[in-house]
DNA sequence: CTGTTAGCGCTTTCAC
DNA sequence: GTGAAAGCGCTAACAG
């Protein structure tokens, strides 16, 4: 047999229609000085031949893919999925192919991941970077000029452009919320403070506690729900237990408001909660928990637009480079609800 | 400039190191019949230079492309992007690329997203049907032999294999569970009843219902929240208000919460509650809700293994094409939480 | 062990 | 409007 799963070629096509290969590419390409006549002849053939255009051929011509990767570090993430969702639906609206690769924020697969992206030659790509200064990432950028655009988290000194939240000044505000509301023994909750997002979330609070004459008080150990129950234990024993609790992430918020609901400790009044990036029950649970939201939509809107906009330049012969050090910082908004203190009668729906 | 981001070729890479193309095409590919030393040079040379190998141009030579497909309704449905990041883990397991794409059960961007994967020439694919006897993709089919599995959705009359998880029996339990708590006036909550697996939920509630003499009753008006608050007040109001909910997903179930909480309906004692498909904070919120939840890691990883049975034989030159129409049924399990009557003590964590 | 060479399926001049 | 023909980067014989 011809080829692996019996496609038809074009010049197959070709030769059932009768005409010269030329023709058939011009017909699947727009068609463009062709008959009319040719052209429905063309297609009907294409029809019935179920003939669909081998994407490796044409990219081998040299021609871009309209293939765009996107590498994030977890695709079962509520906040990357969301990311991808929105990129996804840009792309195919723009005509682009997606391929989404997950790292678990690893570096090794994160190279894994963008060497297959490269092998398949795709136009740009969209990356949340494991690593500020991710050294694949580095070494692959000296060497390729990959349209690329990080989101969530910066490359430094790359020159390509980032999209982040503001989470230094998402943080701060809430801090200072909670300071508003009365609380002083504000303890910022977390884990993997390697992270930028996560230290960018640190640096917020320590802010807002500093500029009111508080003192920070970080706990980093969490890592998993037991973790954080232990944590949270330890700090209600302490000598000085908090009277409210930043978590700087998602899943933390989650633990510890599990944790603190197993103790039968009552938020807010005895500590309060609060939480950054937003998740769909957190108006749901009882207290309902505030948060920090990020402006996911814009976040993936706007990485795709830097992006397209580098496609197009890459496109018009290497002209104007356009000014790529930019990072984008998005604001974050206050989601107050029940867990700060805030009564939120309205906020139920 | 030779290509578009510079990337170098295999045949530069052969003048760089002064071998012939051949000898590099070894090297990259595992170095069979290459001596020691010519390998190590050659490696060097792409080391320097920054080398990847173009996929497209491999493709071209006819084998296989070490890319499947993932065709999911969306992304950001927790259900399908857990089966996504299973699928994706196996595929990189196996040095495969995984492309995934959405459609919205949509049947148009399904045909869209088929197309755009047959033209990348993936080696086979998984895909969650819009439809029972999906147009396109059943065109698709008599066309070609792609290697395909079906997961939570079966084909029909397809001989394409497919994994789903047994939502009649599931369903069944589900409504047997609260039939035995003394329920009598459970009422199945639902929308999207033309999906194959609300239908299978549908039909194991009515199956309890009748075995247990009791009336099966319907509201298929779940659409979004709205709908669902306006459904469970009409029946709050109506005649026979009931004493159970069985919500048949997901999103279904967490809107039932929400509206039942509003209308501050005691659960269970007023109004019980299940729902299918666990999700991460039904174990968090109050009271619990107990679900049946379906084994979405074995979902993923049975198709892949299916999926791979299927990418030997087409390779083994078409030799047993192994028996293809199997449909497995893999177990739910139920959860028992607060929302039925049930406490859960021990469940907490 | 290594180099030469003929395409894979397509796009794209360039004539007609 | 249309066809012939030259590659794109790579692999797989086939010689050496």
């Amino acid at each position: 047999m011809a080829n692996k799963s019996l496609l038809p070629t074009l010049s197959q096509v070709a030769r059932v229609a009768g005409v010269g290969s030329a023709t058939v590419s011009r017909v699947i390409n727009g068609g463009e000085r062709v008959s009319p006549e040719t052209m429905v002849h063309v297609l009907r053939v294409i029809q019935k031949l179920g003939y669909v255009p081998n994407q490796a051929a044409r990219t081998l011509k040299g021609h871009r893919t309209k293939t765009i990767g996107l590498v994030v570090p977890s695709t079962a993430d509520p906040f990357f999925s969301s990311c991808a969702e929105v990129i996804q639906q840009i792309a195919r609206a723009n005509g682009l192919l997606l391929i989404v690769t997950a790292t678990d924020n690893n570096a090794e697969s994160e190279v894994d991941s963008l060497n297959a992206l490269i092998r398949q030659r795709v136009d740009g790509m969209i990356i949340v970077p494991s690593n500020a200064r991710s050294p694949g990432l580095c070494g692959l950028l000296e060497r390729t000029n990959m349209p690329m655009v990080a989101i969530d988290r910066p490359i430094r000194n790359s020159g390509i452009p980032s999209v982040v939240a503001d989470n230094a000044k998402g943080a701060q505000t809430a801090t200072e919320h909670l300071i508003e509301h009365g609380y002083e023994r504000i303890v910022c909750l977390t884990g993997e403070s390697n992270l930028y997002t996560i230290r960018e979330r640190m640096n917020g609070y320590r802010k807002a506690m500093e500029a009111a004459n508080l003192n920070p008080v970080f706990d980093l150990s969490v890592k998993d729900y037991k973790s954080t129950e232990l944590a949270i234990k330890n700090l209600l024993h302490g000598s000085k237990a908090p009277d409210a609790i930043f978590a700087t992430k998602n899943q933390t918020t989650i633990y510890a408001f599990e944790a603190l609901l197993k103790f039968n400790v009552a938020m807010p009044r005895t500590v309060a909660l609060f939480g950054f990036d937003d998740f769909e029950l957190a108006s749901t649970v009882r207290p309902s928990i505030s948060v920090i939201a990020q402006p996911v939509e814009e976040i993936g809107r706007r990485a795709a637009e830097l992006l397209f906009a580098q496609l197009e330049d890459s496109r018009n012969e290497e002209s104007a480079p356009a000014p790529k050090n930019q990072i984008i910082k998005v604001k974050t908004h206050l989601i107050p609800r029940s867990s700060c203190g805030c009564s939120d009668p309205l906020s139920y729906r």
